[in-house]
DNA sequence: CAATTTTTGGCAACCGGTTGACAAACGCCC
DNA sequence: GGGCGTTTGTCAACCGGTTGCCAAAAATTG
């Protein structure tokens, strides 16, 4: 480059190559072999491969190690072994707190399980996402994928590579985790044909949404098992804002309960539905999906299907360190339960006047 | 350990060392030095050393590596260079919803800059953050650290290792991201002021908490400033529930106005003074901190003093990029500006009747 | 006490890149 | 065409662990 020739002015700072910033490297097992005074094979086995050395070796290589305060260099070990006990997370959408809790499961299972995990976003981009994964696969030992947006062809060859995990959408041959709609939407369906409504509408996701297609079917199914009406609505985009924006839509479907694809479309809508001054839930019943944080925060607190995410998260995880480990089922998909919140945006219809 | 001692029961499906799972292994520089017909360290000059190789052969490397669909090996680069492309994120909590905007940010500016993120916690405890931190470090370029519970000097020992970034504390010697809180709470305050109150109660955060302590002074300095009464009420945790708990303390006080340390406590506080029978904000005015998501769907949707805690996480990730890359002062603090946000739970005190 | 089995530790190759030193090839000028 | 400086490619060592194989040492047995 454009860089002067002179030697000895190109290192401001100096940071000798292995010095991490300042004084000494850090300590290697060949160290630890020779304070030991041992073979750096037998510091290796003894460090890694309990019983294979004897107990007073053992010791002497612990205290050695100890002593160096000693730290296994992970790409080291991972070279050879191309174990690297990391795992990856690829979430549709860091903004959506749906992801929130799926992070914070699939984190806490990591760390239980001595498992670090790496965190990246598709932008709800199937492209972005493939190029993300593709990225991480060869740093990890395996992936999970929350509501993945390619295709279902990318994710089996991905599969190939290393396992992979599957949230909130079925894809053949993979291990997934998805909850099962059916017992909170009907029980949701129930509820408000108990309290009178004849017509319900349902605020849809995006289209590539999976998990979108399944609840629409799920409503429609508990309809007609209570012989509502059900409509379908789209929305612009699945957040707080989507929901603002698809009100005058449900205002003219002519629903008196409307049930949505995620509970950001619920807030938004309940929003935008009380600021034209209608009452929830008295002219108008709102049902979101997911129970995210915030849910209950608004007034009034919004009624939901509950999919137990942190559950996802963790359950995935789970999955995949077994599968990592040799055991659990490499095309097992965890159905987790849903159920009905019942909080206050949901109830009879009052008669107008 | 118990395990039988039939080595052929051992590897069920046998995953053969290098092949990732099925068929081929993956290639390497080598093989791109065969097909190409060069030596493999021309190989590698060609794939990282821009120019260092002429355009001919660059082409033929790069034609026989796209062939091969090849992808270096992370752990073989880290090995010899020290360097991952890597950077590490602790929070103190993944559950609050605080981090959630710090982790976007960071994560954007990770992809953007072509680094990836990992992410861990610390679940409020000094101890548990500094172990997650040294186990990082192994494996990162370096560290950000977001609401740090550890001791200053446990900070100063890591950031002699790696760069290391702090978010919501001041360090010395360390580059930090912290929000000023001055504006932010003198503009809260003096709306108080106008509207008539006199006497302000500060419900505090956690005691190691850095940022908890900046906002008492600010609250205290501004209160002085615009002559009200201010005094401190302690809470349990830094949550909606410990919102809740702090409700009768808050009552007690006397104090017509409150500010918390944070939004979740005040989203409690305000629940359970609603529940009482208090109307916000005509009995009361509640004002939090740093407008999480959600602050605004509760009714009245929350006042609060609005913290960049997207712009922390970008900047940190940017500030720790840039040292990296021998840019950047390795002490710099940087400073973003808080604001009132102004919502509806604060507002003028109506006569008691 | 010798023979045999089991432990235990050492040797050396390997994982897949990077990089300093060096020599061959090349272009340029007189 | 010889001398000189610059590219360009090769060689070989190295990063820090892991692991198969073997021999020495220790424990067990007849």
């Amino acid at each position: 480059m454009t860089e002067p020739k002179t030697p000895d002015a190109a290192a401001p700072t100096g940071p000798a190559k292995k010095h991490p910033r300042d004084g000494k490297p850090h300590a290697t097992i060949y160290d630890i072999a020779r304070v030991a005074g041992v073979n750096p094979s037998t510091v290796s086995r003894a460090l890694s491969k309990p019983g294979r050395v004897s107990a007073k070796t053992q010791k002497l290589i612990e205290d050695a190690a100890a002593e160096l305060n000693y730290q296994v260099n992970p790409f080291a070990r991972a070279l050879p072994t191309g174990r690297t006990n990391t795992f990856g997370l690829i979430v549709a959408d860091i903004t959506n707190p749906t992801f929130f809790d799926i992070i914070r499961g699939a984190q806490t299972t990591a760390t239980v399980r001595d498992y670090t995990l790496v965190l990246a976003e598709s932008a709800e981009s199937g492209a972005t996402e493939l190029t993300a994964a593709r990225r991480m696969m060869a740093t990890v030992d395996g992936l999970i994928l929350a509501s993945p947006r390619m295709d279902d062809d990318d994710i089996r060859v991905l599969a190939r590579d290393k396992p992979v995990v599957v949230i909130n959408r079925e894809v053949d041959g993979v291990p997934c985790v998805v909850p099962d709609v059916h017992k909170g939407i009907s029980e949701a369906v129930r509820s408000l044909a108990a309290n009178g409504h004849t017509k319900v509408a349902f605020v849809a996701g995006p289209q590539q949404s999976w998990m979108s297609a399944r609840r629409w079917e799920g409503v429609q199914a508990a309809c007609e098992w209570s012989r509502l009406e059900a409509v379908r609505l789209e929305s612009t985009k699945p957040t707080v804002d989507g929901g603002r924006q698809v009100a005058r839509d449900v205002r003219a479907s002519g629903a008196t309960a409307v049930l949505t694809y995620n509970d950001l479309l619920a807030i938004g809508l309940m929003q935008e539905l009380q600021a034209a001054g209608m009452v929830v839930p008295d002219q108008i019943s709102i049902v979101g999906f997911d129970d995210i944080f915030g849910a209950d925060f608004t007034t009034p607190p919004l009624t939901t299907v509950r999919s137990p995410l942190g559950e996802c998260g963790s359950g995935a995880a789970t999955l995949l360190l077994d599968l990592l480990h040799g055991t659990g089922d490499p095309a097992a998909t965890l159905r987790v339960e849903t159920e009905l919140v019942l909080r206050g945006s949901s109830g009879r219809l009052l008669p107008a006047g």
